[in-house]
DNA sequence: CTCAATACTTACCAAAAGGTAACTACTTGC
DNA sequence: GCAAGTAGTTACCTTTTGGTAAGTATTGAG
């Protein structure tokens, strides 16, 4: 009991919690740009993911309410996941994160020079 | 040789790898709100980090480029750390971002009803 | 009677991350 | 000559996380 600070202090840890760690915020901007996606969808979208982790990160948005599962109990069954409107909230913050990331890789290929060329011929 | 597809493919994934992480984008909050904060600063303000990871997470944002570390050989000697110019790019979506969690943790307080009282009395 | 398809769950094991305590450097003050 | 103070580093150990493979449910197709 009493303990020394209040965790809640600063929200924004609380929301850093929630959608940090390893793909969440990239599944968050996946969902942000489409209606709804399937897991499958989502799973070939992320390659590396496992189905695991994928469903981790899909449960825990779940429970903060970001993401909405909507489960159809067809053959074979189809789950649809989506953005909660508090999760659409994140929406402009994701965008903007994006044209940074955009802009720094713009700036870092032109410093680099290469890459195009030699990414397509490795192909 | 030859991998199936290009990880650099999509720029998103690039700078989450930069700035994702736990920690991480609390720390680049916090000197995007200071012109520059020491080591010992930063470990009061995040007291549940540990000096080992907050050199790690610092090392790795030094090495992304988007802090700047300053070191001054006084005695004992001080350590100023700063967002480069790049790392200040992101000033914007962090605003963003504080702006949603403020929101949010308002919303949350309002729903549950409790909470301010009870804080300040546990204290 | 078995396979395929979707969306998982579970068990088990390997790898990565993080905590803790001790140690470093250097000079001032006692 | 010992402690204090800043900003670490290092070694060691524990905890957490993640990968992989196998199993589950249901039903239509072959």
């Amino acid at each position: 009991m009493a303990p020394t600070h209040n965790p809640n202090q600063c929200p924004m840890e609380s929301i850093l919690g929630q959608i940090m760690g390893p793909w969440t915020p990239y599944i968050l901007w996946l969902l942000s740009n489409e209606e709804s996606l399937r897991f499958g969808q989502l799973s070939a979208l992320i390659p590396d993911i496992s189905a695991k982790v994928l469903t981790d990160r899909l449960r825990k948005l779940e429970a903060s309410g970001l993401v909405h599962r909507d489960y159809q109990p067809t053959v074979p069954p189809t789950v649809y996941y989506s953005l909660t409107e508090r999760g659409a909230e994140l929406h402009d913050v994701l965008q903007g994160l994006n044209k940074v990331a955009l802009r720094w890789d713009a700036e870092d290929r032109e410093k680099q020079g290469k890459s195009d060329s030699e990414v397509i011929a490795a192909e």
